[in-house]
DNA sequence: CGTAGGTTTGACTGATCTCAAGTTTGGTGG
DNA sequence: CCACCAAACTTGAGATCAGTCAAACCTACG
């Protein structure tokens, strides 16, 4: 179940697999669904802010990030988003973005209209929970990273990051939690973690020294797990298995 | 539609019927759910972190939030409850709880079976989007949690939870936004803020002195909202006319 | 009227930010 | 294939916001 796979409707239905049991009816009644195929250069927008929205974007390759900014332009980023990722669910029912959908890399992804979405959730109860529980565990990521954000130390922040990293693109399908792409620059990183780059960039530094991450052009590596969760503070739970 | 009102059913069809349009047939299935009322005397849990759920609570009177700690101890509140709000619908379709369910203040609140909901959600489309959307809501406040606490400086930090506290308190129908019980304790309003209470302290004497608050024991009273939300940086379209 | 919890204030510390100057990397055109 | 350029990364030094520790002061309530 790759999701690069030919047909633009594998991404989202190894989602909705992922999320709970979907039978041959609730996949004919997705794959019924009219969809477009689009694509971004890297760092460009698919949603902004204020933007009225009627349809809903998954994530087939490349990676994305969902990012709110303060009025001075402090950007804040709520989230990452890998391949197999519904990028707005919210849209099939909330008709005005809150925040930004950008993708990070050149990005390929399908959208669709949240009309259709709706209709096909009032007739497919398995679909509309699977969607409704990938929304909820959407919730749970952000209750952990204002925890993460709130309370715990730059290293620690910068760490439970790179673990939620590396799990969530290891179950998309992309490599493994052990080594993988970060396919962002520190200011990226600290946009995520309410940090500056100096201030990561010394961090990652620190971990590296430690040996517990060992960095490679745009790759990590994990080189020692049990030690990288113990500083990380990260427990795979508020994942809910699926992620 | 006070969330006082006698029937315990009450609290959770004023909060649907904010969610979207509830008809009658809706209102009779609701009312058809056997529920449990149930009380909490101040500072004590509902739920917590690592439980297994099956039920989802609705308050209906007193405050309460959920809140997140990390291993050494830290506690992160990631939202506050009025009454009529729904405090874990994400245990409709996520079985183990990933955080805590705390009451603030003496609270009562009526207790349903997940699975009930679930089944009245297959059957009641329109209760379906207002509980999706209600929870979609929910995340889309813990997305601005994040900005507030990875971005904005203490004394802004505290003013927009504030600000929030006062828009969404007078929705619930308890008071106006200008002026409100803050049924919490500074060191409260630290964990949701990701402040100790010695600066929450220092800041909120601030907002006073700058005569945008007045604190008179558990009241606050916006004085100057144009300038409260300015301070703030608060933008309530991230509620969606509704929380 | 005593007590515990909450608030306030002061003095000092420290984690993270800011500013600024290199250094490395990766892509591009000659 | 090399030289160049812009972007990203790295490092250092000094500034600052918020934290820590500690004591005093309220105030609600038993």
């Amino acid at each position: 179940m790759n999701a690069n796979d030919d047909s633009p409707y594998e991404a989202l239905i190894a989602k909705l697999r992922r999320m709970g049991p979907i039978d041959a009816d609730d996949i004919a009644a997705v794959t019924a669904l009219s969809v477009r195929r689009e694509s971004r250069r890297a760092s460009t927008y698919l949603v902004r802010e204020g933007d009225r929205v009627d349809t809903c974007a998954v994530l087939v390759t490349g990676y994305a990030c969902r990012s709110k900014t303060t009025r001075e332009g402090r950007r804040q980023i709520v989230s990452f988003h890998m391949p197999g990722d519904i990028l707005d669910v919210q849209h099939i029912l909330l008709d005005r973005a809150d925040h930004n959908v950008q993708v990070i890399t050149p990005a390929t992804y399908v959208v669709m209209k949240a009309a259709d979405l709706r209709d096909l959730v009032h007739r497919r109860p398995n679909i509309a929970d699977a969607l409704w529980r990938d929304s909820l565990i959407d919730a749970s990521v952000f209750r952990e990273w204002v925890l993460n954000v709130g309370q715990r130390d730059a290293r620690t922040r910068i760490a439970h990051m790179l673990c939620e990293f590396a799990v969530r693109n290891a179950a998309a399908g992309q490599g493994s939690p052990e080594r993988f792409d970060l396919p962002m620059t520190q200011e990226t990183i600290g946009d995520a973690t309410g940090l500056t780059p100096v201030h990561v960039n010394r961090m990652l530094a620190a971990l590296d020294a430690e040996g517990v991450i060992v960095r490679q052009r745009q790759q990590i590596q994990i080189a020692d797990w049990p030690r990288m969760k113990r500083i990380a503070d990260f427990d795979a739970a508020y994942l809910h298995e699926a992620a």
